[in-house]
DNA sequence: CTGTATCCAGGAAGATACTG
DNA sequence: CAGTATCTTCCTGGATACAG
């Protein structure tokens, strides 16, 4: 197996639109229902939502937890050990901060593409 | 400016399917040609290969040496500012190791399908 | 040697409608 | 309420050819 494995093993975990926004719900909401979920984060879709959840799910980052009842409920929670994803996430964060200031200075205030096109990020991302 | 900002910024640096790849080679090379970076990298392609890069050193992670000779020389590295990532790239390798440890007990030693071949890493920098 | 320019396929994301 | 099913759009990544 390759060495990078481990790298895309971690990084699978946060890639994926929303994946980022609703760990840091989830994590400083603690438990969520999909309804608040979906309404703290107004541009994602049920089918979007789903999907990501399912992923955190399946690599045991979230904990769903049903309610047999009408109407249904559905309850999302950081598990135990997704918990322990909090120091990568602190790490990235922490860096990601620095690194806006970083690019700041380099290009200016708005080298993130919050702004129309400027033709300056080589990378797609910014659309 | 949401939250989360902070995390795309620093995701976006990982983000893109070589990028961990060449940031592993370049950490544990030091300066790498463009060339030798293919030759260690045998399934990019040159389109690819620009393409990453490019992004890495638009964000000051990857410095890009020119000389102006014939043939062409181009030699890559790690910016001194880039080096400053290895703490977050350590976490996420540590976590990653963990996690997959963790995938193997929870639905066996093939769950992802992600330790494939083994096809042969000429840098030598397999385990 | 170190790239650019094109074109194309496949997958991720989005809109919308339907369901227990 | 909490999803699924389906169809469409968009974008990343890859193959290939050309160029300084």
């Amino acid at each position: 197996m390759k060495e990078y494995c481990k790298f895309e093993s971690a990084l699978e975990i946060l890639i994926g639109k929303w994946k980022p926004v609703i760990l840091l719900q989830l994590i400083s909401n603690g438990t969520m229902r999909f309804s608040e979920l979906q309404r703290a984060i107004p541009d994602i879709n049920k089918k979007m939502l789903t999907q990501q959840l399912r992923e955190l799910e399946y690599n045991d980052i979230v904990h769903r937890e049903v309610y047999s009842q009408v109407p249904p409920k559905v309850e999302y929670s950081i598990s135990e050990y997704g918990k322990g994803l909090s120091v990568v996430l602190q790490a990235l964060n922490d860096w990601g901060a620095a690194h806006m200031e970083h690019m700041d200075k380099r290009y200016g205030a708005d080298w993130a593409g919050l702004n129309v096109d400027d033709g300056g990020d080589p990378s797609g991302t910014k659309k």
